[in-house]
DNA sequence: CTGAAAGCGCTTACAG
DNA sequence: CTGAAAGCGCTTACAG
């Protein structure tokens, strides 16, 4: 095929393929009259660098590999989004590893060294042991978002999960709910739990405890049964605080459905703030999980990582805020 | 660092590199000992083949890019991922190119040369000739998704739009609709205007014709303001047909505001079927664009490129299906 | 079936 | 600043 090569160039500028190779390489040293036949040339014959060339010699490969699961919610697109986005400025590209289920994560950080990721981002389930030391040995830095996990070389980046969940409880208390649920995903999600820990810790702070922790099929309805139950208790709640805004979503759309006012009868808060969040019919209060500056979090530590390999592992927290809308009562 | 290569395989097994690379070759010839003690020690050794090595010398790189736009809609972000299940059942690995704006489609498809991509979907815009001209002398497919582009070596897939909104348009005739609008993305939006084209056509073939069209801008609101005016005009529309579900969710809330009965007052009906459209709050009829479908067909028209490079380009129309919801009068 | 050799397209010390 | 040489990790004809 119509392969252009670093030789074809050097041959149609008149110097070595060194020359030429300087030319495109940022910092090189050429001088202007190389630079100017050099360039010519490869604009004349369309000349482009092999990607793969350069990154079998050099020392990076600009790929970063992220490892996330199917049956994604609206957060975790736009959080690829997001990345994808961050790591362009730094002249990054995304290598998308789609894993099946947890115990395939191994598999998706594995094809991605494969291809010699400089880095991989993990936001699907949890590192195993071998592979988090194999990449520490190849010096591939891993970030595990949204869990923690104290482990050499593995920095993680996840939102401020209890300190959330503290906010929403305060409001609910002061707008005078008392019988406060908690409805998440279970104990698989790692983030679900960490709100309902701070829920449970923020309530008794205030001398409560939730009334209720109900767990909804992820892959099912939006735990359209799950809320029905908790609604239709004898002693029903008169808040549910909700492991994401998926599921708050669902918990008002049970409530429209029982015949229930929100936030008179049942108060509801979310956690991530989506987008559909803040649409005219749902209104949600919820927590926000700022996407952007995970991101751009996660992309600034593996630059970090790369120029200064052996950094201790860190823990960083996204702040989390509450924003206040139509499901909860208005404090004044 | 510990990378660990072919050579160091050979050695520790005592045979030569090439007997190495024919193990981990497909099909390859090497005895059942030659087999067995390859393996031993790559497993010891904690080995696996540089892709990139790989890439280099080989035919493949099993890199398969996709250009996307960002600000995408729940539609695409599913696309996305349904794209990275079908290639990976095929052995090939998403590249993600994140572009910002239509002109820099074709910076994105450059990225993805550069790194050797065997095929380039673009699901963003339309295709520059020089870069389609490039990639067909390079022997790289181009797969367009959600736009027709009769060029030498572009496939293009999409939705038969026109039929599916000759559906909408036939269920709103036959519900009692006389006064259908559309609302859609505008021009810009190459699936947005053959289904408002498809609508124009199936009314005239009754008799009818669109009563208004109106452009929603999508960056803002999902058209809150421009349902606004659509549904507060004096002789208000019977029904909307909407470019997109999202449009027509926002519609829904539109007429809920207004305080109209829907579809006593106003029919609505969107394109998509994204999982939101389904909501008991929402129930909205829709027409179904079938993703995974869609994104099985892409994979499968890459092979059959991959595999016989000369074929003649298509353009595939994947079938769209109404979904009767309760946003439109029942048809006995 | 097997190994030595050449080469994929590039970069990086090394002399000059 | 510049070019010749070596090498990145692999595969693929080519002899044997």
């Amino acid at each position: 095929m119509g392969r252009i090569t670093i030789r074809d160039v050097a041959k149609a500028a008149g110097v070595s393929t060194s020359a030429v190779s300087r030319v495109f390489t940022d910092g090189a040293s050429a001088s202007a009259t190389t630079r100017a036949r050099v360039n010519a040339a490869a604009k004349a014959l369309g000349y482009r660098p092999n990607a793969l060339a350069r990154a079998l010699v050099g020392e990076r490969t600009n790929l970063v590999a992220l490892v996330i699961g199917q049956a994604r919610n609206v957060f975790d697109s736009l959080f690829l989004e997001a990345l994808a986005d961050a790591l362009a400025r730094h002249g990054q590209n995304l290598l998308i590893s789609l894993v099946h289920g947890e115990s395939a994560v191994d598999e998706g950080m594995m094809s991605a060294l494969d291809y010699q990721a400089d880095a991989v981002v993990v936001a699907a389930g949890t590192v195993p042991l071998a592979t988090s030391e194999r990449c520490l040995r190849l010096g591939v830095p891993i970030i595990l978002c949204g869990r923690v996990l104290e482990r050499e070389g593995v920095d993680c980046i996840l939102g401020d999960n209890r300190d959330g969940a503290r906010q929403a409880a305060e409001l609910l208390v002061r707008g005078g709910c008392r019988r406060i649920a908690y409805l998440g995903r279970g104990p698989t999600a790692y983030s679900d739990s960490e709100r309902e820990d701070g829920l449970r810790d923020a309530l008794a702070r205030l001398g409560l405890a939730p009334v209720a922790t109900a767990t909804v099929d992820p892959d099912n309805d939006h735990g359209f049964a799950a809320a029905t139950a908790l609604l239709s208790a004898p002693l029903r709640p008169d808040a549910v605080f909700c492991g994401t805004d998926l599921i708050a979503l669902g918990v008002l759309e049970t409530a429209r459905a029982l015949g229930l006012r929100v936030p008179e009868d049942v108060a509801v808060i979310g956690f991530d703030n989506v987008p559909m969040s803040a649409w005219p019919s749902f209104r949600l209060t919820t927590v926000d999980y700022p996407i952007a500056t995970t991101a751009e979090t996660v992309v600034e530590r593996i630059q970090a990582r790369l120029a200064e390999p052996n950094l201790p592992a860190i823990v960083r927290r996204i702040p989390t805020r509450l924003v206040a809308r139509a499901t909860t009562r208005r404090i004044s």
